[in-house]
DNA sequence: GAGCCGTGGCG
DNA sequence: TCGCCAAGGCT
């Protein structure tokens, strides 16, 4: 991680204004510029827009899937204009297995919007990305902070579990609070635009690598001599249990990923026979079509069967 | 606010 | 093997 001004290695905190909030910010900028990874949107240069597709991939999608997909679409569509000039099929067609394609369908819809509202640039300012569609509190945030510099709290899933760790003595976030979320987020964040950003990073670079969801490794964390919970004795989640994630296998939303993977890979309508062969179950096959066609994702064509949007 | 929305990798 | 988890957002 060298893209950025690196402060020496062991520069010496400030003694004077020094709180623990600071202290755990510096301890976290400092452990950023040591280990943060090179990914794509750290290079420099990388552009407003790139930040943007970059983080609709990474909603709910590990940084290993994205990474390729992220480059040809950038390839393809170095521009919000021309995104927007290309069909929405042809933006499915490139998601293609990434997962929750209404993503897709969003995006170019954004970038309709940037095109026509902030004349293809896309905007810096928090209300005006979170006027977008499939922009939402996470993502406006961070391509105001990391794309433009801007000094906002990000909170992801990541910050969260650092927070609810290192700052709460829980081993596990409260269930996501939009408010409570950014005041806890900007207690702690520097007041220097520079070290706001690389804190905003850092949390979540360090929830992603090293105090994990899973068997944390608290024996490589920057936090581990301030940590409440590992102070605490690394005390066990009592608090409210997660929604146990539907089995896929079987669902609704695996008939729909099946129909999808046949629209994107047809370039004529897709008859109802061909819809029939991809799932047994009448009645499933029968609301997965519905719900793509109420998403938009799949439009009956004139001659029968279904496409892609503007296919 | 709860439920819904894909897909794949890992422990 | 299989449940958990992954840089969320919309309705």
């Amino acid at each position: 991680m060298s893209t950025r001004t690196i402060p020496p290695h062991n520069a010496e905190r400030p003694d004077a204004g020094e709180t623990p909030e600071t202290g755990l910010a510096t301890e976290i900028v400092n452990w950023f510029h040591e280990n943060g990874r090179a990914l794509p949107w750290r290079e420099p240069g990388f552009s407003a827009w790139g930040t943007l597709v970059s983080e609709f991939m990474l909603q709910q999608t590990p940084v290993a899937r994205v990474i390729p997909h992220l480059e040809a679409w950038l390839e393809r569509w170095p521009t919000p204009a021309d995104l927007a000039a290309s069909p929405p099929a042809e933006a499915l067609r490139a998601w293609s297995s990434l997962g929750y394609p209404r993503r897709a369908l969003w995006l170019h819809e954004a970038a309709v919007q940037i095109t026509e509202r902030h004349g293809g640039v896309v905007p810096s300012d928090v209300d005006a990305l979170l006027a977008l569609k499939g922009v939402g509190d996470y993502t406006a945030r961070a391509v105001a902070a990391f794309a433009y510099g801007l000094r906002h709290p990000v909170v992801d899933t990541n910050t969260r579990r650092v927070i609810a760790r290192a700052v709460q003595g829980q081993a596990e976030p409260a269930p996501p609070s939009r408010g409570r979320d950014l005041a806890a987020m900007e207690e702690l964040l520097p007041a220097g635009e520079s070290a706001a950003h690389d804190f905003n990073a850092g949390m979540m670079e360090l929830g992603a690598l090293v105090c994990v969801a899973r068997n944390p490794r608290c024996g490589q964390c920057p936090l581990s001599a301030r940590c409440a919970w590992l102070a605490a004795g690394s005390p066990a989640y009592l608090g409210p249990l997660k929604a146990v994630q539907k089995k896929y296998e079987g669902s609704d939303r695996q008939v729909r990923g099946l129909i999808m993977k046949e629209l994107r890979a047809a370039h004529k309508p897709v008859t109802d026979a061909e819809i029939d062969s991809v799932w047994p179950d009448a009645a499933q096959r029968s609301r997965a079509l519905a719900g793509l066609l109420a998403d938009g994702l799949a439009v009956a064509s004139a001659e029968g069967g279904y496409t892609l949007p503007h296919a």
